[in-house]
DNA sequence: GGCATAGATGTTATAGTATATCAATTCAAT
DNA sequence: ATTGAATTGATATACTATAACATCTATGCC
């Protein structure tokens, strides 16, 4: 008996870290930019790019490597821009824990995604779960705080490792 | 009609950042290590009284700056040696969006606590929420995850910070 | 066209945060 | 005394992020 559910994919095993809907992820990148005038550009499309293609988050200077494996000159303000520019859009997001930066799994639900990072497979679950939301929301108001960002992040172990654990667990006992 | 309230210090203005209070932290970080035969040596004692008396965060290099004032020659490692046993003890906090560390103001209260970190004085206010504990709890719940650790934090405008931006808005407004 | 402007990027340098590693010390328990 | 565990000292370095200023590019306006 779940007082709450989480909104939309919850059937779905979890796009949440799927690569391959990067082409999905761009085509809305393109079109959140066009709406709103805002430049997406080829440093800007590439380091989305690299982030969609991959599955655990990815740190600035990781980034830069790659941009720099594709030809281009770039220093670390030049990753560093492109990522403040992505955040603003929301197309992806810093988690705070790893200073390392994701694509957004969520593209168009706004507002106070949260993060399970798993420690073990560094993978990371973002999700937005509506009682954490509105919980949050109270809380603000209670002491009448206006808020702008949010971090909101559990590390932790992820299904598929925990059941890896207690598979080796098991065998180690014997 | 509020479905969810705050636990217990609701009514007082907000106790979280009062300097003042460090006696009764010390008293209590000494009461804790003791329970656990965790050594409260010097240095973790002087950190940890360096947060109490702090009425916001202070960053791991302040710290260190002040140890050295005290006389100590320490170096960086001592200062996050310090922090990290505060916090393995519940006694600190680390505030992701700073890179800084505070003493827990709600020494007690375990578990899940979540900071609202006014982007305009810097002062952060540590609640311990029970909605979103339970909500989070539901999250992982559902998604099989297993919570080691918690960084739940709000950046915005705090009350007092946004009653004085009105007064400051209303007067240029004339 | 010439020019101003705004936004984006290039470039260099540096600031700020955190950890690895190994040596020395302390202190309690055998 | 000796061992072992925990703590601290000390040196070096890695990692993360931003400041500051120059350049480029596209656009709009005269």
């Amino acid at each position: 008996m779940n007082a709450q559910r989480t909104s939309d994919a919850d059937e779905t095993p979890d796009p949440c870290c799927a690569p391959e809907r990067a082409p999905e992820g761009m085509a809305h990148a393109e079109r959140i930019c066009r709406e709103r005038d805002a430049q997406f550009t080829p440093v800007r499309r590439r380091v989305l790019e690299l982030m969609l293609e991959s599955d655990r988050p990815i740190g600035a200077y990781a980034l830069l490597d790659r941009l720099r494996a594709d030809g281009l000159k770039a220093q670390p303000p030049t990753v560093y821009r492109a990522l403040e520019f992505l955040i603003e859009q929301g197309l992806a997001h810093k988690i705070q824990m790893l200073n390392a930066y994701a694509a957004c799994r969520r593209p168009g639900s706004r507002h106070a995604p949260h993060f399970m990072i798993c420690t073990e497979c560094h993978r990371v679950h973002e999700a937005v779960y509506p009682g954490i939301v509105d919980a949050l929301d109270q809380a603000a108001k209670d002491v009448g705080f206006v808020t702008r960002k949010t971090a909101l992040e559990l590390a932790g172990i992820c299904t598929s490792c925990s059941a890896k654990d207690t598979e080796r667990g098991a065998e180690s006992d014997k």
